[in-house]
RNA sequence: GGCGAGGUAGCUCAGCUGGUCUAGAGCGCUGGAUUCAUAACCCGGAGGUCGAGGGUUCGAGUCCCUCCCUCGCCA
């Protein structure tokens, strides 16, 4: 069985979930669930970066232990995930011991191979921050603290720093012959470009007093007077989550999706980090663009952020699966922002949900009802009627899908589905059921056959379809796979499932369940829910 | 300031190496048909001088130059 390994980044803990963190994370589910359903081997991992120092100042604040702090916030993203239905295999946190441990390792060795090395850090100081500021920000503010408005101080400290320029030409090369490395195409341009300009060694690690306070971060080894800087440190838990007997198999990790503010750190530090601890690289690094909310900028003092409450809102009113729907296929995964608009949530959530996949689905549930007292009718041998070729049309959509989603393209992907939702609609409209249910005389009718054709070809497309949305919305879909009285498929199970009048389709004489609507048409004039 | 991406219907975008683009899709709008269905589905229509100007070519949204605008990355 093949392994497919992907990764979100691990949330700042401080931080309260909000839209972005949760799309980034669904971007994975939709994509382990796809790979899941297909006969992957599949290990999704997300989790929270807990070792900044702003961590213990929060903590401090709130009067609670570090630990205690980060155990709460944690759990947030968790519950946020969970709301998501957000599919992880695994959640890690930085302040446990198997990252800890492993990520002191990992910097032991780079320190024992001379990649890192002790040097002097030069750098514009900003006492009431007590932190570096950097040169362009420095000469921004003519050598004043940005905050404050003091002047800045030059210092010298001794850090220790990762020899990232020695790296350089492998990076370049590596990027150039493996065109997926960094995506999209956008992205990529801009390492290149970056790239291109030099590389310089950059610290890792920064001096600390030790004044008594709580333990927190991982201490250089052999040299506790250095604290190792939190980004680092937190690249490593790709690594260090499946540094095991158990799970070494899944290394390299296929995909590690993100925002594109980290993607220097993904697509440069990171790789040469691994090449540095002589490890294999990564397949994909993906980083998405943002969402913004209704045209605008989401900004902490704009206080416009979506947060998981919002979402809430718009998953009590519409379904989760349809605020999950919206994200994937309206979200940024390409090089632009996207906006998060009501107006547009709605329309989407009317043409292609309510009006495409929930009408579709009760249109022709009820007609199986209407005209066969609820059990799938006989559909004979035929395959091919109303000039479309069911099974050749199904199965082009489905490895449509697998194609789609190899580039990850989710948007793609997700109207593979949906375009069989509407060839069944065209059909019905073409081949006219409700005029032949008219039209016959009695059982003995031969145009019973006809219409029991078209309805069964009808079903069982449908059911094709709601197999291909499942990635996308785990709850809609089984609930059309329970209307048709089909068995929604485990791991593995996509092929067998996909199969028209396979070993899982739909059988003659099986009842069809009239279930309550599944996506009713929304308001277009009602406001948007509020958390 | 350096590097990069882009400016195509009301909106979101496809249009790769120039010629079925007399310019497309989806949504929205509008007319019609229909009634199995969630005022839905199906068919048709309106709507764009493809950012501006110049050039190359038998022929340019597609190549070149200049300019304007937007955005991203870096400094």
């Amino acid at each position: 069985m093949p392994t497919f390994y992907l990764t979100t980044p691990i949330y700042y803990v401080n931080d309260r979930p909000h839209i972005g963190h949760c799309y980034t994370t669904l971007l994975a589910d939709v994509v382990a669930r796809f790979r899941r359903l297909d006969g992957d081997d599949v290990l999704m991992l997300t989790g929270t970066d807990e070792h900044a120092e702003k961590v213990i100042d929060r903590a401090k604040e709130a009067g609670v232990s570090v630990q205690e702090w980060a155990d709460r916030n944690a759990q947030a993203f968790r519950d946020a995930f969970a709301f998501m239905e957000l599919s992880q295999d695994d959640f890690v946190r930085t302040s446990e011991d198997r990252h800890k441990s492993r990520a002191s390792m990992y910097i032991q060795k780079l320190v024992d191979s001379g990649d890192i090395y002790l040097g002097d850090y030069v750098g514009w100081y900003d006492p009431g921050q007590e932190e570096y500021v950097t040169e362009s920000v420095a000469k921004a503010h003519d050598y004043k603290s940005p905050v404050s408005g003091k002047p800045l101080e030059k210092r010298t400290e001794q850090n220790y720093f990762f020899r990232l320029s020695a790296f350089e030409d492998r990076l370049n090369k590596h990027i150039e012959t493996h065109p997926r490395f960094v995506q999209p195409e956008a992205r990529k341009n801009e390492v290149l470009g970056r790239l291109r300009q030099g590389l310089q060694d950059v610290p890792v690690s920064r001096a600390v007093k030790d004044d008594g306070s709580e333990e927190w971060g991982i201490r250089m080894p052999n040299d506790p007077g250095h604290r190792v800087y939190v980004w680092i440190e937190a690249l490593c838990n790709y690594l260090t989550v499946v540094d095991t007997p158990e799970r070494r198999q899944y290394w390299p990790a296929s995909l590690h999706l993100l925002a594109k503010d980290i993607l220097w750190f993904h697509a440069v530090v990171w790789p040469a980090m691994l090449m540095a601890l002589d490890e294999p690289l990564p397949g994909c690094v993906y980083a998405h663009a943002y969402f913004v909310a209704e045209g605008r900028k989401m900004s902490k003092s704009m206080g416009n952020f979506i947060e998981i409450d919002q979402l809430r809102a718009y998953g009590e009113r519409y379904s989760v699966d349809a605020v999950r729907w919206y994200l994937a296929t309206q979200g940024p995964l390409g090089a632009t922002d996207a906006d998060f608009a009501h107006a547009n949530f709605v329309d989407i959530y009317n043409a292609e949900l309510a009006n495409g996949l929930g009408n579709c689905a009760s249109r022709v549930v009820n007609m199986i009802h209407k005209y066969f007292d609820g059990n799938v009718p006989d559909a004979r041998d035929a395959t091919v009627h109303g000039g479309v070729d069911w099974p050749h049309l199904t199965a082009g959509h489905v490895q449509a899908s697998r194609n789609l989603f190899d580039q990850v393209d989710l948007h793609g992907a997700a109207h593979q589905g949906l375009a069989i939702v509407t060839a069944v609609d065209g059909y019905i409209n073409n081949t006219e059921p409700f005029r032949l249910a008219k039209k016959i005389t009695g059982p003995d009718d031969p145009q019973c056959a006809d219409l029991a054709l078209i309805l069964y070809n009808c079903a069982e497309a449908l059911r094709i379809a709601s197999v291909l949305l499942l990635p996308f919305m785990p709850q809609k879909a089984a609930a059309v796979l329970d209307m048709l009285g089909a068995k929604t498929p485990g791991n593995g199970e996509l092929e067998a499932h996909a199969n028209w009048r396979g070993e899982f389709g739909l059988k003659t004489g099986e009842p069809v369940v009239k279930g309550a609507g599944l996506f009713m048409r929304a308001d277009t004039e009602e406001a948007a829910p509020t958390a």
